[in-house]
DNA sequence: GCCAACGTTGGC
DNA sequence: GCCAACGTTGGC
């Protein structure tokens, strides 16, 4: 089984609103960045672990886990042109981006912010806490995954 | 709101 | 295939 951290912003869609489909999934939809793409068609397996995580917000880090309720398909929104993903080059017949669902495990005690993980030697290696990082989508080792856990 | 960092685009 | 220009991300 392999980690994760996804990023969403709060204002669009944070942990609460996972929270509030009450168990059900959702679609992580919308990402338009190839390497992000590529680990969600390719990597991510059913039942992998995920760190939600708040970005372009008032206090960015970690706020819930969730988990892969299903692995890579296409994602459609990019073929509607009323949607705002939408990527005229995204052909239905060779189809460019894809996306997961994912379900809401729980959501942190608190919010494990970026400046916290910042702080910490042993997460330096974590894509996140690097600069200029811009990946929406990051793979965590289970190292990492249990540290950021113990700091909760 | 600023701006550094990054990915993508397109002219050549 | 190079690289400048541009748009976007996201922390601060």
């Amino acid at each position: 089984m392999a980690y994760w951290i996804m990023k969403s912003e709060p204002d669009v869609f944070g942990v609460d609103h996972l929270v509030k489909l009450s168990g059900k999934t959702d679609s992580w939809d919308g990402v338009r960045n190839y390497q992000a793409r590529n680990m969600m068609r390719d990597d991510m397996k059913k039942g992998d672990l995920v760190f939600f995580y708040h970005s372009n917000c008032k206090e960015p880090g970690i706020a819930g886990i969730m988990k892969i309720a299903r692995e890579g398909y296409v994602d459609h929104t990019a073929f509607d042109p009323g949607q705002k993903y939408f990527d005229p080059k995204s052909d239905p017949d060779k189809p460019r981006w894809y996306m997961v669902d994912v379900k809401h495990v729980r959501k942190l005690k608190r919010v494990i912010t970026l400046a916290e993980l910042k702080s910490h030697p042993q997460l330096s290696d974590l894509q996140l806490v690097k600069r200029g990082n811009r990946l929406s989508i990051m793979p965590v080792t289970k190292k990492q995954w249990d540290f950021i856990l113990s700091l909760e």
